[in-house]
DNA sequence: AATATAAGTCAATATGACTGACGTAAATTC
DNA sequence: GAATTTACGTCAGTCATATTGACTTATATT
């Protein structure tokens, strides 16, 4: 290899240290560009994210399968279409990864006792277990991060969530994961 | 329908509110679990990465052109292997979206000048407008959420996002992501 | 009785990823 | 100079997750 580049497989950049025109710097029409936290925000959202992936595989399970467990398990007795609102996909996108669920056991449903047509869902306990799993791993990793932040650290950063947020959705998600969590086992 | 479910559409929770044991609100052996963060996290990358999808959409892109330009533009010369270790994919993965954006003229390849096995990588003049105006987009949803916080809002969260990068990868993508934005015209 | 809603299903398709193997050119090492 | 390694590309096949649109069944609502 030459040594003109990868000093570490990530420092990859290699152009000569030209002179730069400071004007160049930023551009649009925009005060200031946030490369860092863009780039971050990917990085740390895919770190995030891997080691509840590796337990999932274990169970053939993608993280399509952890988002509708994960809801369920927090919102015991959820119906369908709420779940397809919460999730932003169709119907048919979920019909799959929630059969797996039910057959594998991870899921319950049951019929509506007001509403007939509803199929409510709750996790079994063996849902709840692997959900509460891969909850207790992303708090680790989350608590972790926080600990070495100023005391107000994590309420900061979950207003910067919230903030985050598109407007109009903005108080409908926020009631939804500021409930207290509530497990509730299966009626039948 | 009936009334018991759904006042806004993701207000969906619906159990009759029993008493519950508090000893059930925690689980396993994790002091505090970030249900809130978890969570939020989850809806506020799906927002944070909507609007860009759109803009590729039109294009015919997805997220994983997206990335492949960003990086092409922020590290103008990369060699294909470093693009892969950014990303964390495969060749062939690499290989279908970035053929498109040479095919469509958003990057060029250029033999390396030292090592001609090297095909260095630059966006074109195209491809540097469309990666400035995806970072324009979202630098402003980024910037609209930090400037409700704190004065050192920023600093803090950007802080939050480093420590949860997993430690061995940390300091190659804190070296990465705080690289000065220096655009560089093609050498041909 | 007519309409709307909740849920499930079918068929066809797209995207973005994967594995494993193979080939070529060029650089490095022995 | 020969052997090895690296950089890059490509082939064939597969998988996971998503999409659209149409259709059915059961049940509620108007």
């Amino acid at each position: 290899m030459t040594d003109v580049n990868s000093k570490t497989p990530l420092s990859s950049g290699s152009e000569p240290s030209n002179g730069v025109d400071p004007s160049q710097l930023l551009h649009g029409d925009q005060a200031s560009c946030r490369y860092d936290l863009i780039e971050l925000l990917f990085f740390a959202y895919r770190d995030f994210t891997a080691m509840a992936d590796d337990r999932l595989a274990e169970f053939d399970f993608g993280r399509a399968h952890h988002r509708v467990l994960h809801f369920v398990h927090r919102n015991p007795g959820i119906m369908v279409t709420d779940l397809l609102t919460i999730l932003q996909i169709t119907k048919q996108s979920l019909g799959r990864v929630l059969k797996q669920l039910v057959d594998q056991d991870f899921i319950e449903q049951q019929p509506g006792p007001i509403d007939r047509r509803q199929r409510l869902l709750h996790a079994t306990p063996k849902g709840h277990e692997l959900a509460s799993h891969l909850v207790d791993i992303q708090s680790e990793l989350l608590n972790r991060a926080i600990k070495d932040l100023p005391d107000d650290g994590a309420a900061l950063v979950k207003q910067f969530l919230i903030q985050m947020l598109d407007t109009d959705k903005r108080d409908d998600i926020v009631r939804l994961v500021s409930k207290t969590y509530r497990p509730v086992p299966p009626v039948g």
